[in-house]
DNA sequence: ACCTGCATGTAAGTCGTTACATGATTGA
DNA sequence: TCAATCATGTAACGACTTACATGCAGGT
């Protein structure tokens, strides 16, 4: 699955929660999805120009001049079910802190305590934006079809936020000491 | 600090282990940095090209004919000393798997528990790689001043491994039942 | 009148992978 | 001698971000 194929899922899948603008499509992948997925305008015009072309949305006149609201077609729900059964494609991993780390030798001690220490505050703090975000939305999407699954996606987060901050300070612990 | 300093990161940071071919350096990379970590060709030979011409690095003529020997040069440690210290850059979040989940309503319950078993099974089986790893570079590597770096980003890993399997269970006891 | 937010799109440029072309060396 | 591995490099392509250009609508 190029990776093109999973911005249409993103622009499908949320066309599938309600019509939409371009522009919020961008604000609904930038606020509801942000924790783990991301798409900038450079990509998501041209899907849905791409999207249309293959009739899998169409547009709507919007309320304002020259707006568009896009609506998902008998089609594009299939081609979303059909993308979402592909296999999960990996990227490259790239994690610039372990990249540092590694390379702690040459970093020194006392900046790797450093970068740990920054490390697990970001994650406890990204831990209890999770734990809100879950109090919250649990109220606000309790009752619907989707909460579950949203619900998933967000415990991932706590779990990964945890894990992260156990390991900073698991690190820290055996790099303790004089430099 | 953009994405090809941190390139020149992961190059004169092996170079700092031991000087190097250019393909060497790549198996370096993939086979030690793998799991945190990942070059191409088309990005390591144009760095190593531009790293030679700011003379952080020079080249040594190879055992074999036309093959050169990469070694860091004084600059090239001032350079990756600077380059460790810029602000680690995080890059836009991308999880196929968590974008698949986050539309399960349309995936399907059973299709999403599969997913759910599949990356509990690959995040089980990682763990156990990673212990292994460790034991057997605790061994083989636990006497050099790398190791406790080397360490911290295994540990990371099984840390990681561990939190999403526990995850991937609490997710698929909350999606139990009949569809 | 003017600022902010909504809205659309394109173009330039970077980043990065993959495929290709080429050849030396080594061991079976 | 033949295949696998070591080795170097480039070119083409695709993915993605950012900046820019443009303009409407609503509120102060």
């Amino acid at each position: 699955m190029s990776r093109s194929s999973q911005t249409q899922v993103a622009v499908l899948g949320a066309l599938t929660v309600e019509p939409m603008t371009a522009y919020a499509l961008r604000e609904a992948i930038r606020d509801v999805l942000g924790h783990f997925w991301s798409e900038s305008f450079g990509q998501i015009y041209p899907t849905l120009q791409a999207l249309e072309d293959e009739g899998h949305v169409r547009r709507q006149e919007g309320a304002r001049a020259r707006s568009s609201v896009f609506v998902i077609t008998p089609s594009g729900t299939a081609r979303l079910i059909e993308l979402l059964n592909e296999p999960v494609q990996e990227n490259p991993p790239r994690n610039g802190l372990l990249l540092r780390l590694f390379f702690g030798r040459v970093l020194g001690r006392e900046r790797c305590r450093e970068l740990l220490r920054g490390a697990k505050n970001a994650a406890e703090a990204q831990r209890a934006e999770y734990e809100q975000l879950l109090a919250h939305l649990a109220v606000a999407e309790g009752d619907t079809p989707d909460w579950p699954y949203i619900r998933m996606t967000i415990l991932a987060g706590i779990h990964h936020a945890r894990a992260a901050a156990a390991w900073a300070d698991e690190c820290l612990d055996t790099l303790q000491g004089e430099p």
